[in-house]
DNA sequence: AGCACGCCGACT
DNA sequence: GTCGGCGTGCTC
């Protein structure tokens, strides 16, 4: 009888509703190349189309009835281990995305095949009389008579075949074939600055855009000239060819080499250090996968603790993943990292170029390094012998994916422990109440540390209530106690850091005449004044303009601007401490010509007195000078409609209270806020995490929040608003029909349909459901058969439908 | 989503 | 008669 051999693909590009995996044989010539975990190339659908595809499974059967072959095999190795292969499936049950999507994410970024169509001109029908209209097609391709259909298609200025092309291509003059591109990754970013003594006079309006937006920064990516000024690409070539602008490449972040030499340095733990060492040891070396939680203060020095444990790792031969919440802030913790393992760890770091974190990619798949440093995506990082997963600042919502597959980190990690029968280590100063829940219950360990490293000590900390704080801390929102500290500071020569959780200069612009809020034509959102490019900007989808002085709706001239953030904090703070060199750290500080990495070196050199910033300074900086902590205002974080707010609030308050004193000298935290009554402020205040959970626990049980309830959020998104308000309905409907018929013994509260707070984003009105329910294998099957039926009906085509489990924030 | 197939109206 | 509109169904 004959046999097949059969691979079973996930295929790119396939709708979630009918998204399964599909065979095709593999045809001889190919069955020694095609293994699982390999890429291939497939035709698809009824035209045919190659797509890309994963390889799941290949198996043999006796019959081949209705398949296709396989066109290519596209990789020489497996890139994806069996383990990895079975967290695609495990990822698509639980986060409700194509296969293909999870098999995406957990291949490096500038590995992916682009699929391109091309053109080619016949060579045996060169001498074919042609018409006018079908010559000006092939006019315009180059000598060697092949052209890719983007660039034919911009030349003829159209977007899709015209009539002379298809009746070129049924002559057999032109031929159409496929071809997979490798994409050329961009090895550096494109950045763009002024010539010197170059010549602006008499220049458009669009170009005087750029040209002032670069005088005002210095030197900008292209992507983010365009992305303040609404200007395209044209532009900027346009002014470099006239010879305004030039382009140069920017420096990539790199590690010293010198660096790359392991230390062999004796790691020397406390007596408290050790005690958590041991116990976790302990948990490691049973052979069951298990989760334990280090809860540390800040500055306890965890990652002493890590580095002796890994080296323990390392010492039976396995691998391990480290985890942490933004690797651009904590390049100190990688300094640590390389200089103790050297060529062993392999770091995934955003600002590394597409090759350069292929390259790390493949040190990892070849087994040449062990040890893996990354944000939430090194969680895939392709080791075949796990021992141990570590995930830093655990709380932390930058673990959680907002684009699909919807994943967090954390669940993910568990995932592959169980497959690597590990152990997944959560560290914490503040944990996420659920955490800290399990440790409670005993499905986590817990070791705690309490003493500071060394002679630091907690900081002292003083709460003060802007209302008596005179008339002056109202309008420039710092209050006199802040004041006379920061002035203290200065005088000492010791080095502050302040704390203001709102980017931009005024937060909002209104009209006194009629009222309105000046609000982003396709967001519902205010925009936001920004004093660095003179023009009020959309956080959400980007659009900016430039400063009006009129009303848009009612043409008076009476606009008025409140609200504060930190570009008018730092001009606030440089009014009030003419002498001081402040430094201003947010989203936006990213145009300038310095990294992160450039700026905080500076801090820690002493190159400055005030450091000024949104949340990203509040997390594992550690500079021994900073001996005061301010934070601007408290409220912000803890009054949003959203139920981790609590937390959030008291993480943060507790973790920028903990950057001051960890050096010599005693620290100082003070904290501004108009609610000074505030039970979280107090217990932040007092670095106190088991009071705060104490009073978090019974909240969240009797609002039936995690971790008594799991969380869904269903989106519903569509550019027709009445269409978007109409399947949220009638999901909800489907949704509560299909609970009663099929779950109706599980616990499930369905919540809403109601408009998500920011209603309309990028012109996409949005509509939200909110789920409690308890995740498990009924309900997942029940949720999926929803979203996929839904998607079918065609009275839904201009409306998409996503879930999300355990969302960051309930839109 | 794409794409093919199929069934009705207005055109050379 | 046939070109082309878009409703319907499928993707190995």
């Amino acid at each position: 009888m004959m046999s097949f051999l059969i691979a079973r693909v996930a295929a790119d590009k396939t709708l979630y509703s009918f998204d399964r995996l599909f065979d095709y044989i593999i045809p001889d010539y190919l069955k020694n190349d095609a293994a699982p975990g390999k890429r291939v190339m497939v035709p698809f659908g009824g035209g045919n189309k190659k797509r890309q595809a994963m390889i799941i499974e290949v198996l043999e059967s006796d019959s081949a009835e209705r398949l296709k072959e396989i066109s290519a095999v596209l990789d020489s190795e497996p890139l994806l281990t069996s383990e990895l292969l079975k967290l695609v499936l495990s990822m698509k049950e639980r986060y409700y995305c194509t296969y293909y999507d999870a098999v995406r994410t957990m291949l490096p970024a500038g590995i992916s095949y682009k699929i391109s169509q091309v053109y080619k001109i016949s060579k045996d029908m060169q001498d074919i009389q042609l018409t006018d209209k079908q010559k000006a097609v092939t006019d315009v391709f180059p000598k060697k008579g092949e052209i890719k259909q983007e660039q034919l298609f911009k030349k003829l200025g159209i977007d899709c075949e015209s009539r002379e092309i298809t009746e070129l291509l049924s002559m057999g003059y032109l031929k159409r074939e496929e071809t997979a591109f490798r994409k050329t990754g961009d090895a550096f970013e494109k950045m763009v600055r002024l010539c010197d003594n170059c010549n602006t006079e008499g220049l458009t309006s669009r170009r005087k855009e750029v040209t002032d937006l670069l005088r005002n920064v210095g030197a900008v990516s292209v992507k983010e000239v365009m992305y303040y000024t609404g200007v395209t690409r044209s532009v900027i070539d346009a002014l470099v060819s006239a010879g305004v602008c030039e382009y140069f490449d920017k420096e990539v972040f790199r590690l010293p080499e010198s660096k790359y030499s392991s230390s062999n340095n004796e790691i020397v733990l406390t007596a408290e250090q050790q005690k958590a060492y041991d116990e976790m040891l302990e948990r490691y070396r049973q052979t069951d996968p298990c989760v334990s939680l280090l809860y540390g203060v800040t500055g306890a020095g965890k990652t002493s603790v890590f580095l002796k444990l890994i080296e323990t790792v390392r010492r039976d031969g396995k691998s391990v993943i480290v985890m942490v919440p933004e690797i651009a802030l904590t390049p100190q913790m990688v300094a640590v990292f390389k200089s103790e393992f050297g060529s062993d760890v392999a770091v995934f770091h955003s600002a590394l170029s597409m090759g350069e974190r292929l390259d790390e990619w493949k040190r990892v798949r070849r087994g040449a390094a062990k040890i893996a440093v990354g944000t939430r995506s090194a969680v895939f990082a392709p080791f075949e012998d796990i021992g141990l997963i570590i995930m830093d600042e655990e709380q932390e919502y930058t673990y959680k994916s907002e684009a699909s597959p919807r994943y967090h980190a954390r669940e993910t990690a568990k995932l592959r422990c169980v497959e690597h029968k590990c152990m997944l280590l959560l560290s914490s100063a503040t944990p996420s109440v659920e955490s800290r829940f399990n440790a409670e219950r005993g499905t986590y360990y817990m070791s705690r540390l309490e003493k500071r490293y060394g002679k630091a000590n907690l900081p002292e900390v003083t709460v003060v209530d802007m209302n008596s704080e005179g008339i002056d801390a109202l309008t420039t929102g710092i209050g006199k106690t802040l004041i006379n500290a920061v002035e203290k500071n200065l005088e000492n020569g010791e080095q502050s850091i302040l704390l203001l959780n709102r980017r931009g200069y005024n937060t909002f612009v209104s009209c006194k005449t009629c009222g309105g809020v000046v609000t982003c034509p396709n967001c519902s959102i205010s925009l936001t004044y920004h004093s660095a490019n003179n023009r009020l900007m959309c956080h959400y989808c980007g659009f900016s303009m430039s400063i009006t002085d009129k009303c848009l709706s009612c043409g008076s001239g009476t606009l008025k601007f409140s609200g504060s953030g930190t570009q008018k904090a730092e001009q606030t703070l440089q009014v009030l401490f003419p002498q001081a060199r402040i430094l201003r750290l947010d989203a936006d500080s990213t145009l300038a010509k310095q990294s992160y990495e450039e700026k905080l070196s500076g801090f820690k050199n002493g190159e400055y007195d005030i450091l000024l910033g949104t949340q990203m300074v509040a997390k594992g900086l550690d500079f021994p000078k900073v001996t005061l902590v301010g934070v601007l205002s408290a409220d912000q974080t803890m009054y949003g409609r959203d139920f981790r707010a609590y937390e959030r609030a008291f993480s943060l308050i507790t973790q920028v209270v903990g950057r001051s004193g960890r050096g010599e000298r005693p620290g100082k935290a003070i904290i501004q806020t108009f609610t000074p009554e505030n039970p979280v402020i107090a217990l932040a205040s007092a670095q106190d995490y088991e009071g705060f959970y104490r009073s978090e626990i019974p909240l969240r049980k009797a609002m039936e929040y995690p971790p008594f309830a799991d969380i869904c959020m269903i989106g519903i998104v569509s550019t027709k608003e009445n269409k978007c308000k109409q399947a949220a309905g009638e999901f909800a409907e489907l949704l509560c029909a299909r609970i009663t018929e099929r779950c109706s013994d599980l616990p499930i509260r369905v919540m809403g349909p109601s408009p998500a707070s920011v209603y309309k984003v990028n012109n996409k009105y949005r509509y939200k459901i909110i789920i409690k329910f308890h995740n498990c294998k009924p309900w997942r099957s029940m949720l999926s058969g929803v979203l996929s039926d839904f998607a079918k009906d065609r009275k839904y085509s201009e409306v998409t439908v996503y879930a999300d489990i355990d969302p960051d924030n309930i839109l």
